[in-house]
DNA sequence: TACATTTGTTTAAACGTTTAAGCAAATATA
DNA sequence: TATATTTGCTTAAACGTTTAAACAAATGTA
């Protein structure tokens, strides 16, 4: 009933031959005979031999796998990400396994356990929101596995890390705001212990000093940025005494939500009140108005992520530092923040 | 240098016993005292043993893992299908493997490839609009591996299929605008060789048909669906010297692209034009108007994937067998095709 | 011709587990 | 007391590969 599954075996019965050899020519090894590969390639065709990678990868020590945990797929930036990493690792005759943390530190660790009972190669993260204790990351570097962190990082760990320069980027935003005439910038942030997010608040708050702008707390807020959240921080800066004339929201969901309360209000985006995002989401372009964001150069964060841990592999390299590659953010002035006549 | 990684037999020199009494100890063996349990596990801690998958796996030829094949992963549908079948096989034991074809044959070939190399215990997949050779889906059956497909399935290869009822989810549409007091209607379809846009062709004939509407060869078009397609068939439907007064979009991309052509030509949605697309994509409700769409279950379609997967290893049959699971769509009725004062 | 090298293969061990079979000691049964 | 059963472990083989070492045969070299 069972089908069997061919194995290297198998080969060698039919061709009288050791399993040796047959394991050599499938590896075109210069010792074996041109005579003796051809007949196990036929063979090994018609048998429809899979090769076992358990047994190959236990016995090598090499798995070919490379494990990529994110947050969450269905998002452009990480799946766009995710198929750059891929592209790029495949040709080196490695595949990827993806896992979704959602968010999540105790999903997170269980994933990590997964890729490391997985025997994966090396590790490409971004850390999920909740994650403050580092000791699953730590295990990974403990097993002398490389790990390299993209977009949510943490320099704690001392490995390498790929991402944008958000600090820089918040003055980019700022600066351009300005230039249309803004005066009271708001921030709807993200939670200030992912290292990104707090780069975007201090370069936020850093930004709007240099212009010589008021810091007013009230213009402040941090969050998870989902569109509730957007909402929900929309409609407090909406109750505001003195509402601001410009939000600058760090991720392009919450921008969302926040642009919907401002419609519902019918307050004119951007003439009365302009609006930045970050992220680039594509539906960032199919709203009205289109919403100005950030493009985080997702193609190029997965192409690098990848040549770094190949770099690893091939010096053959253990010791981990921390060697950041920081990419310049571009900001995409849309609709959303563009007046007509500005100042 | 090279940190070496513990194994059972590290444990087994540790506590002086036998490799075989360690493995029995973390698998909670009846015949091994609770003592050495307790010693097995604190050493396994202190020495921070990470089981290693490669070989038990080997061994008992039961890898844990599930490959699980998307066209792509940054849609909503595909993501919300995924996480679903990941909640219920962790709940199992097995973890996923996921990998995307990006609609592409080539890629979708390599991936089942990876997938059965990696001597996954089954697969779970949507097939590739490009995919009409169904040989490598074939030599997953013939290695006696369970196959479930979800959304793009394939009757051919007769195995389990969960889906929604595509044919039946046209009629609801056709009825939707009809009632709405729409006449002309027109559909841009997907490629009729992929089974759920055909069948979606289908059902879209046979509604016209039953409503006695005029089925017009003009009105119905084939394509890729992605936001370009969209457009370009939008155009094409407003320069017929009878335009459509409303257009069933077989995708929600596709959806996009007709609803930005429209509000570029000024045409009021739904009053002169009514739009309906498929998917209920996140972004069709962000849009003004908000677009009309078809929820498509995916959390269930996940569940019940996985579950099919179970199933098959409970019972531990080898025999795959076509076993259709459709479950009926969901019309979400949205601003772009509810008229205020119909008829 | 004698020896060295190359070619093409085999043998056997190893990778880290699991598991069937075996066995001694402890305990139960009669 | 003698025998059966249970308990707690060990031994050894196996999973499907890879690979170092060995070796015979063929070929090259002097």
């Amino acid at each position: 009933m069972k089908k069997k599954k061919t194995t290297i075996k198998d080969i060698a019965n039919v061709l009288n031959i050791s399993a040796a050899a047959v394991s050599k020519a499938l590896h075109n090894d210069s010792r074996i005979s041109e005579k003796t590969k051809e007949n196990v390639r036929q063979v090994a065709k018609k048998l429809q031999y899979q090769p076992n990678h358990l047994a190959s990868a236990l016995r090598s020590g090499k798995s070919n796998l490379v494990g990529v945990i994110v947050p969450r797929t269905n998002s452009n930036f990480f799946s766009s990400v995710i198929q750059n990493i891929e592209e790029v690792l495949n040709k080196k005759g490695y595949s990827i396994i993806i896992t979704q943390s959602n968010e999540s530190y105790d999903k997170e660790c269980k994933s990590i356990d997964t890729l490391l009972y997985t025997q994966v190669d090396g590790i490409i993260a971004s850390m999920a929101n909740e994650t403050i204790d580092l000791s699953s990351y730590e295990k990974i570097k403990s097993k002398g596995i490389p790990l390299i962190l993209f977009d949510r990082g943490e320099n704690d760990l001392n490995v390498d890390y790929i991402g944008i320069d958000d600090y820089n980027s918040s003055h980019v935003i700022v600066e351009h705001l300005v230039k249309n005439g803004c005066q009271r910038i708001a921030h709807i942030g993200g939670y200030k212990r992912t290292r990104i997010y707090n780069n975007r608040i201090r370069g936020y708050v850093d930004a709007l000093k240099k212009h010589k702008l008021p810091l007013d707390a009230e213009l402040l807020t941090e969050g998870d940025l989902t569109i509730e959240d957007g909402r929900i921080k929309m409609r407090q800066l909406l109750s505001l005494k003195t509402r601001p004339d410009a939000v600058y929201v760090a991720g392009d969901y919450a921008a969302l939500g926040a642009l919907q309360v401002l419609k519902e209000h019918k307050i004119l985006v951007p003439e009365e009140i302009s609006l930045v995002g970050f992220g680039n989401e594509p539906f960032t372009d199919m709203v009205t108005p289109k919403i100005t964001s950030v493009n985080q150069h997702s193609a190029e964060i997965g192409k690098q992520a990848a040549n770094t841990f190949l770099k690893y592999i091939e010096n053959d390299t253990i010791e981990q530092s921390l060697n950041k590659i920081i990419l310049t953010a571009k900001l995409i002035v849309r609709d959303s923040s563009n007046k007509k006549t500005p100042l």
